[in-house]
DNA sequence: TCAGAATTGATATATTGTATCCTAACTGCT
DNA sequence: AGCAGTTAGGATACAATATATCAATTCTGA
């Protein structure tokens, strides 16, 4: 997990640079992400908001902030499991643009991995060819966790 | 685009190999799929099946119609885009267990493309190395198609 | 302080997908 | 053919995810 309060800082630091506020809202989402260390959807982040403080946060919000989070960022969007997660490299000085997500197909748990370029480079090979010029840099891969794997015989 | 005609005759067979029918309103849902030639959404088949047809398909039929067409392997599912679409080898004689899918994050375009099996086994390596035992047989790609990349400038 | 921009609130609605229960159609058996 | 059991489809409700819109509030810079 991610140091909470060096997270923070980078946080506040990257709204800054990109001419946004880091305002007490977009702090309480990104607060929830890094403290779950997981997936949440929207709906589940703003539930954790909700719980945490009297301060109702509406679901309308979560998704604008983190859309926001986003575009700065801050976290990713897991399109095949609909959740969103804090940026793992949030916290590193040099930069990453490649970002491989693993997400179970039963219980949808996300694994961050790390791909060898040679992978990475095939992949764009094989996406130019057929015509996409540039390849998101991220990508999600569908499996199966060694526990649902266990749960599946 | 497949034979239309190959391609219906197949799905009867394969449908009466796993013990299920094949029956009108399946027909019409693979057919509509096969005849688009690209991935659609659920509610999109059902609307397409209620132009050509007076027979009113409801959505609700269409997601249980795909389901089982899936379990046939007869369509592909794109968890990314939301959207369904026939299998390109449905008339191939052999087996294929790989189908990559590179899907634009713009107009969410749907391309099939086919990996190297050194891209395949890069993957497969790295997801083992997380925990994950088997990694899904298809593998979506998010990427922007070379029209949407011009109209960002 | 005041105007304009950024942010948030509030409400409505779209899209995608599931759950459930009942009816209709088909199949295999006698 | 007639019946029982299974498979498939219809109908309805609703859950989960996401977007659109407009008004109110807060902040920032002049």
């Amino acid at each position: 997990m991610l140091d909470y309060e060096k997270a923070i800082s980078i946080a506040e630091q990257k709204c800054l640079q990109g001419g946004v506020r880091f305002t007490q809202r977009r702090k309480q989402v990104l607060s929830v992400l890094i403290k779950a260390d997981a997936a949440l959807s929207a709906y589940e982040i703003a539930e954790q908001c909700n719980t945490n403080s009297k301060n109702k946060m509406p679901a309308m919000s979560v998704y604008r902030i983190l859309d926001l989070l986003q575009d700065q960022n801050l976290i990713h969007r897991l399109e095949i499991a609909n959740k969103y997660i804090s940026c793992s490299h949030m916290t590193c000085s040099h930069e990453h643009d490649q970002s491989q997500f693993l997400i179970c197909g039963g219980c949808r748990h996300v694994e961050e991995i790390y791909l060898s370029s040679d992978a990475v480079d095939a992949l764009q090979t094989a996406a130019s060819s057929a015509g996409f010029s540039a390849i998101s840099p991220q990508l999600e891969i569908k499996g199966w966790c060694a526990q649902c794997q266990q749960s599946e015989d």
